[in-house]
DNA sequence: TTCGGGAGCTATACCGGTTTATCAATCCCT
DNA sequence: AGGGATTGATAAACCGGTATAGCTCCCGAA
């Protein structure tokens, strides 16, 4: 016989479907000998619950959603969603649910598929990534009423739950440990500023540089892109009084910089630092291998799911927790200025 | 109201729900006229189907699962997967099909994977990547009866249906482009030679060599890692004869060989002419930016799921595609030999 | 002795669709 | 005009679970 069911099983140990749920279930209703009867049968007989069925009766579906609004050719080479991924799904699997992934081109298709997945009952909630400043997914994630979890931006009142990593700290002991080497010119090479973490990140930058002395400590916003990344590290090594020292916002624009920094001469660390706010094989494959701000992705993904999970659970509860701090790995890029 | 169920929508128009399921289905049974008031007034309900009464009556969920089993450090460094994903997407999103992906530690895991999606019947189907020698997912998806596509395997007789392209053919191209510009002494750092992808390739170059009159053209097997591509790299170039062209079978490979030949004092390409097999930002980004096959790995994920879709709509189906083929994209990395 | 009440189980409704058997009305053909 | 086929619709079964009302014992307290 393919796929048994509980009736299946209830022919077997002589007892009514009511039984078999009960005893499957955990539940009263049944006695302890009855349950282990049947636990034993089901066992036997290779049984699993059709989650279709499951998920008419009951309303959850076990199962959560996750969409990425970013052209697909800048995703993938920060190897930050493929270790969120798989933390999210260490966080889910203990539960035995499953993950749906989307890639979309930007945030109203993202919005249109958290509509879908609402009506169609798909998801029994979802995981936000990127959040910008007054990002318009929460209003509607809030009209739909889907639980939802914020990676990455702490939420304020009137917000959702979240999961976030302290960007401003992570900035300070950055710009802090560059001062101590002696920089007092540093740049800052930012994402977009539409990003919330992107914001959090030049106003640290802007607070810490008074109380370090710096003399200058621009920061400037870019698109994320590589080329952005080399364009803006080109203009600021082509100053006067260029800086001694730049902190970029992502991996790949600061291995995009220090290609420059060779292409114009520029020698790393001699000439100049280079810092990344954020690790990857990538910057430990380069010559110098890059100083780098490392936080724990995997982790920072199960501990959304954690969330996520118990947002479902009681839709109610308002976390925002605070992971592990990121810390900062000194490699090759960086030295006492010239 | 909030999400309105057929009933609801029957009741309005004063049909039955058969009539409904009928009309919103596009199947026989009711007039035309009909069929339109029905379409109209589920519009204006904003009615949309519960996929899990969807998938317990009729027996399809409309949704397909990828598992990737490879520890998660490795992965995301390579854009293949994000291109590779949002292609598969982009297949399926034209039936609106979902995609539930998976990220796992072995194989092991992986076809348990499976056989719980199969049980739960959680999946139409299955998208299966980094085929191996004797792939042991082959026989188990067939006893589960799961519909399945391969990519990047090439069918043989008793296989899954396949969509693959040709690497044999690309590393001639590689193979050649590099014999023409003078080079005798090739050398290949392969991945694992579980992959039949890596067999493919390391065939290819064993082959091609004596007809190319080339001296020498090891194929040295790899774990894929950065590590190890730079140890055999190290060892090649330490060699008395040493190859003055090296074939990187990853991307990540061939940046930390670059790595290596630079800390060699190994000029690239005056002394080494590098290529990698596979293209993304990371050869871009690089000083000198490495000449790299490039492949539209998005466009293989779209033929996957479509080949995949209707291997589901009829298992009997028996395809194996072949992609268009990757093309050469010459940068500075490669010259002639000094 | 009677009654209340809980434990253990059954029967059945229900979730929201799809599918099938059935039926009335109409049309066609001879 | 009568009989069979076709059209347009309905009612009901069904998919595989969950939830609930209700039934039967059996035990203990009044």
């Amino acid at each position: 016989m393919a796929r048994p069911t509980i009736a299946d099983i209830a022919l077997r140990a002589g007892v009514s479907k009511g039984a078999v749920s009960f005893a499957l279930n955990g539940r009263p209703g049944v006695s302890e000998a009855t349950r282990e009867r049947i636990l034993r049968i089901a066992e036997q007989m290779a049984w699993r619950p059709h989650s279709a069925a499951r998920a008419l009766g009951a309303s959850r579906v076990d199962s959560v959603g996750m969409v990425i609004a970013r052209p697909a050719r800048t995703l993938g080479v920060e190897p930050f969603f493929a270790h969120l991924l798989s933390g999210v799904q260490s966080g889910l699997s203990a539960e035995s649910i499953s993950l749906q992934l989307l890639i979309v081109e930007d945030t109203e298709a993202e919005i249109e598929m958290y509509k879908r997945w609402t009506s169609e009952h798909r998801v029994d909630g979802v995981i936000l990534v990127d959040l910008t400043v007054r990002d318009p997914r929460i209003d509607e994630l809030k009209a739909l009423e889907l639980p939802a979890v914020v990676i990455g931006g702490r939420g304020g009142k009137g917000q959702l739950p979240s999961v976030w990593a302290d960007d401003r700290d992570a900035m300070l002991t950055i710009v802090e440990y560059l001062a101590a080497l002696g920089h007092r010119r540093i740049a800052h090479v930012a994402g977009t500023p539409i990003f919330q973490h992107t914001q959090r990140r030049i106003r640290a930058v802007r607070d810490a540089a008074p109380r370090l002395g710096l003399l200058d400590a621009p920061s400037l916003t870019t698109d994320f892109s590589d080329a952005e990344g080399a364009a803006t590290t080109r203009r600021l090594l082509a100053q006067a009084d260029r800086p001694t020292a730049i902190v970029y916002d992502s991996d790949v624009m600061a291995v995009a910089g220090l290609g420059v920094a060779m292409e114009m001469g520029v020698s790393v660390p001699g000439d100049l630092s280079i810092v990344a706010f954020d690790d990857s094989i990538l910057t430990q494959l380069m010559h110098p291998a890059l100083t780098a701000m490392s936080r724990d992705t995997f982790d920072f993904g199960r501990q959304a799911a954690e969330v996520l999970l118990s947002v479902i659970a009681n839709p109610a509860t308002m976390i925002n927790r605070r992971t592990a701090d990121p810390v900062l790995t000194v490699r090759e890029s960086t030295a006492p200025p010239a």
